[in-house]
RNA sequence: GGCCGAGUGGCGGAAUGGCAGACGCACGGGACUUAAAAUCCCGGGUCCGUAAAGGGCGUGCGGGUUCGAGUCCCGCCUCGGCUACCA
């Protein structure tokens, strides 16, 4: 009895597909449509497939099996991501070297992928971990460092537009004289300040029980992303890119590219663009200077000559400011605690708590600093600098809210107008001068509201809005836009600010301490004494790649020492040809390096010579549908678009944007949950009643007593639905909540790949992925969901199998004779539907219109096998394997997968007669049946002649008919 | 707090400004069967009306535009995601 039997069908088309190559690309053929269509690789984890994976893997799947019948050239590849921290942490615990985990996870990914009848052209597969593909990770690197960015470069690049900016090679970056006077290693020290990756000392997270230093996207409220372990800030020496160079780039290359609005803004609110003015206010020597305001004058006209320096002197504070309109509220100043003048600024007398409070904020993690900083904290140094558009004195102090690393690290504190500022001079007594008049009938926002003080005994609230210059001398009256245009050119003239961009994107900290990640093809020079000089040599092009040395231990020392500084001497140390000590860098390149290219390298993966030939890249690139999750939607397609915008700018690519098209699947959470809670002793208590505990997501708490309840999973059939609540069928006044949540280990509610193919078949999990909801939704699992497109499956097969059979043979209801108008018109209309969904990525929907074919093809006593062959084909690319064994068995001896698209012929569609609605006065009162091309006359008066109709309208005068052929017809009656 | 997204039957969801609830799940009824599974058929937003016919009300809430609004505009509410002292 050969029913559907998705097990023996999908291995039999799985073993096809790889005996024949079915999907290995061919020769690029010019002239042909193409089609590159990526999912973002996955990172091969010990766990294996998650049902997350093949809702993204199925929708490119389907794109391209549906490409390849359109006759185009399709690229679909796979491979992995596969440097990373787990690898690393299982070779600690057991002694494993990550290469071996890693292969094995690969392994079991790729069996599972193979088992879902996913087309890649498995011939490209390659991991970010092969030394043939690192290779080139590394030559990319030199390339960065090999760079300097010319923010003024004017040029027109392959595209034919216009840019200004590029990077250039170093050899080109000018030296100035005086640089070049002080020899050789002063020019080499200056190309290193400049280059696109470079190094610096920072603090940095340092978390000693990963024993290693964190990104700060790798912490999340102050603990590690990964386990959750307590984060330090320690100074170190670190690779970072200089993606900030790109920050307009960036936002710029998003305005061509077919992504969601809403991408787009994160992208550019995480690159977080604003524009203002950098002020230098003087602060001469520092400490107790007697002689400030004298100093200050003579500083003042020497600027007016000198004009704004580059970089601030030693005398100066220089500040950044969105806000240079507000210069004369400016009352005092901050810098960040880890400020390098901070110790020059500070007295004698306030050294102790200076010292005291800067101690504090290292030890403080990033945590404490948003969470318990409510309280604004701050120290005076004791030292003062001068305003410099009005000449006043003002303090200068240090405080955490003040950070480090965005802007100059220092500000001018605007209290009336700034609300931060405003809360720390409320706390600590500073002066607050109003310098913005509020427009007229101004109400204060919440946060302004909240933040009202009594000054002076009065109540008075911050005003952080645009309005009207006051008490700034000659610029009284000045519409805040104005003020600042004209403040910032007045700066420039007198040399003491000019107009300045600055981005919330910091450099990329580049650098890991990680031993299971690419080795940067740099080494350094050493002095006499073995310390680094600070001077590097990169490695020759020719001798990447630079490939890991064999290690018995991967576990750091507990100290920030990347676990490579234990390497074997021969691969630490080298002597130069011309006798100088070389050390290897120990540092590791981070997961994203890899993911940063692989879309370039799967265009010529094999290619030994570059990273891509021109030729591959000009054929493939760029990646026309990229899809994959939306925890991806900020970092790496940043960095990946930062690091092709630099192969571009240095002539390596010629589209300037790697992902043309992008698309975020939703996540898939677990199965709904009903949870009642239950006092200690039994009672039942009201979902409504009950709130999370401040301490832990899982503990809840009675809201009016604060007593502790117990969680109770229900079942289905102890709920039922009243009004807007769920609530106990015995006890209606209780509400209970009804939630999907995200799937999770500890919560028990992963759904394994596996036991569902094996349970289903792949055909049934493809079509039950794509048919939960659109692909962009957040969407919860339901097993039965598997069971109704599995049932689906069987009613397809049915339609052409005739399962009394021993042997597959075809139905007795399948005729070789031509079909009629009802089967052609439904026909047509599923290929028009599925066709244009397809194009839509809206799978769901394609899904139900061949439901709908199904459903009216079941009852048919002779089924057109043409008519049915067409269906096959619209199938095929959701459910690949069923197709084709259905497709075999209507007597076709190869694969369907370069079968032609069917066409839909528009003639068939039309139904000659059709069911008009008949509104009057907007509500449905009737339908009539007219012909479907009949004309506007004919359909009123059909319309009319409605019996239901015609009393409708009896005793009332028709105002208006509108009257929509085909669609509708609407009396408006008095 | 900021940004983004979403609110439609018991559930997942569908609807170029034009018949709200396609399609599926769950549920109820029936057929087939010794029985079950599988399969097939029928039913269903809700309220009034006896089951019919028919009608009222219905897309988070309140207004508006329109012959006509789930869809467009204004003002709210709730939920979810991301982000969080960015000067």
């Amino acid at each position: 009895m050969p029913r559907y039997d998705a097990k023996r069908i999908e291995t039999k088309w799985q073993t096809y597909w790889d005996q024949q190559e079915t999907f290995k690309v061919g020769e690029f053929v010019e002239g042909k449509d193409k089609l590159y269509v990526l999912d973002m690789f996955p990172y091969p984890s010990g766990e294996g497939l998650h049902v997350g994976h093949p809702e993204g893997y199925t929708a490119t799947d389907i794109v391209c099996r549906h490409a390849r019948m359109q006759g185009k050239q399709v690229l679909h590849p796979m491979g992995w991501d596969a440097f990373g921290l787990p690898a690393e942490q299982h070779a600690i615990k057991t002694g494993t070297p990550p290469r071996i985990t890693t292969q094995k996870n690969i392994d079991t990914f790729r069996r599972q992928l193979k088992m879902l009848g996913f087309s890649y052209d498995w011939s490209r597969e390659f991991s970010t971990t092969d030394p043939d593909y690192f290779r080139w990770t590394q030559w990319i690197f030199l390339q960065l460092f090999d760079s300097w960015f010319d923010s003024e470069y004017e040029w027109i690049g392959p595209d034919g537009k216009q840019r200004v900016g590029r990077a250039r090679p170093i050899s080109e970056l000018p030296i100035p004289e005086k640089v070049k006077a002080e020899g050789e290693d002063a020019t080499r020290h200056y190309q290193n300040r400049h280059r696109l990756a470079y190094q610096h000392e920072a603090p940095v997270n340092w978390c000693p029980k990963l024993g290693t230093v964190l990104a700060n996207e790798e912490i999340i409220d102050g603990k590690s992303e990964r386990g959750g372990h307590p984060v330090e800030r320690i100074p170190l020496r670190q690779w970072m890119l200089r993606i900030t160079k790109y920050g307009d780039r960036l936002i710029d290359g998003l305005e061509g590219l077919d992504w969601s609005d809403s991408i787009k803004s994160l992208q550019k609110n995480w690159i977080g663009r604003s524009e203002g003015a950098e002020v230098d206010f003087y602060v001469g020597a520092g400490g107790s200077d007697a002689d400030l305001e004298q100093g200050f004058t003579a500083w003042k006209s020497s600027r007016s000559e000198t004009g704004f320096s580059e970089d601030p002197e030693a005398d100066v504070l220089r500040i950044y400011t969105t806000r240079p309109d507000t210069l004369f509220g400016a009352t005092y100043m901050v810098l960040a605690p880890e400020h390098p003048f901070v110790d020059r600024l500070t007295t004698i007398e306030q050294k102790q708590a200076v010292e005291t409070y800067r101690k504090q904020a290292t030890l403080k993690s990033d945590l404490d600093r948003t969470d318990l900083a409510k309280e604004k904290t701050g120290v005076f140094t004791g030292s003062f600098a001068i305003n410099p558009v009005n000449g006043e004195k003002i303090p200068v102090w240090i405080a955490d809210y003040v950070l480090i690393s965005y802007g100059t690290g220092a500000i001018m504190a605007v209290p009336a107008h700034d609300l931060r500022d405003w809360e720390f001079a409320v706390e600590f007594d500073l002066s607050i001068i109003p310098v913005v008049e509020p427009p007229e009938n101004y109400e204060p926002s919440k946060d302004e509201q909240a933040l009202e003080a009594e000054i002076a005994g009065e109540k008075r609230t911050p005003f952080s809005g645009l309005g009207t210059a006051i008490h700034s001398g000659e610029f009284d009256g000045m519409k805040t836009a104005d003020f600042k245009k004209e403040i910032t050119a007045r700066l420039v003239e007198q040399g003491l600010g000019k107009g300045a961009v600055n981005y919330r994107l910091r450099d990329w900290l580049f650098s890991r301490q990680h031993f299971w990640g690419e080795p940067f093809p740099i080494w350094h020079e050493l002095d006499e004494d073995g310390k680094i000089t600070g001077l590097m040599r990169p490695d020759p092009e020719e001798s990447l790649p630079v490939e890991l040395p064999e290690m018995k231990e991967y576990k750091s020392a507990g100290t920030p020492e990347p676990p490579l500084s234990s390497a074997p001497d021969e691969w630490l140390y080298k002597t130069g040809t011309d006798g100088k000590r070389l050390l290897r860098e120990v540092n590791s390149m981070p997961q994203w390096a890899g993911s940063c290219w692989y879309y370039l390298r799967f265009a010529d993966p094999k290619n030994s010579e570059r990273f891509i030939d021109p030729e591959n890249e000009k054929n493939w690139l760029p990646v026309d549908l990229y899809i994959g999750g939306g925890e991806h939607a900020v970092l790496h397609l940043l960095y990946a678009r930062f690091w092709h915008q630099v192969l571009f700018d240095r002539g390596h690519v010629t589209c300037p944007e790697p992902f043309q098209k992008l698309v975020n699947q939703g996540m898939i959470l677990g199965d709904v949950e009903l949870t009642g809670f239950q006092q200690t002793d039994g009672t039942w208590v009201s979902a409504k009643d009950v709130t999370e505990s401040d301490e832990s997501e899982t503990k809840w708490i009675e809201k009016a007593s604060g007593k502790p309840v117990t969680i109770i999973r229900l079942e289905s059939d102890q709920v039922q639905k009243q009004g807007e609540d769920f609530v106990l069928v015995d006890q209606p006044d209780i509400s209970v909540n009804s939630r999907a949540y995200k799937m999770s280990k500890s919560r028990g509610n992963v759904i394994n790949p596996d036991i569902v193919v094996e349970q289903y078949g792949a055909d049934a999990l493809r079509m039950y992925e794509m048919f939960m909801g659109p692909l962009e939704a957040t969407k919860p699992w339901s097993m039965s969901g598997v069971d109704g497109v599995s049932r689906f499956l069987g009613r397809v097969w049915r339609l052409i199998i005739d399962e009394k059979q021993e042997e597959v043979a075809l139905s007795d209801a399948v005729s070789d004779e031509a079909p009629d108008e009802d089967q052609l018109r439904i026909l047509h209309k599923t290929i028009k539907a599925v066709s244009e969904d397809i194009e839509k990525l809206s799978f769901n929907t394609a899904i139900s219109r061949m439901m709908e074919f199904t459903n009216a093809m079941g009852p048919l006593k002779t089924r057109s096998k043409e008519v049915l062959s067409d269906f096959v084909l619209l199938l095929s690319p959701f459910a690949p394997h069923i197709a084709e064994e259905l497709w075999s068995v209507l007597g076709h001896a190869e694969t369907l997968a370069y079968q032609p698209w069917p066409a839909y012929d528009e003639a068939l569609l039309q139904e000659s007669v059709v069911e008009i609605p008949v509104q009057v006065n907007g509500k449905l009162r009737s339908k009539v049946s007219v012909a479907a091309d009949a004309d506007q006359a004919t359909m009123q008066q059909t319309a009319e002649q409605d019996e239901t109709i015609a009393q409708h309208l009896e005793g009332k005068t028709i105002v208006k008919a509108i009257v929509i052929p085909g669609r509708l017809i609407n009396f408006v009656v008095k």
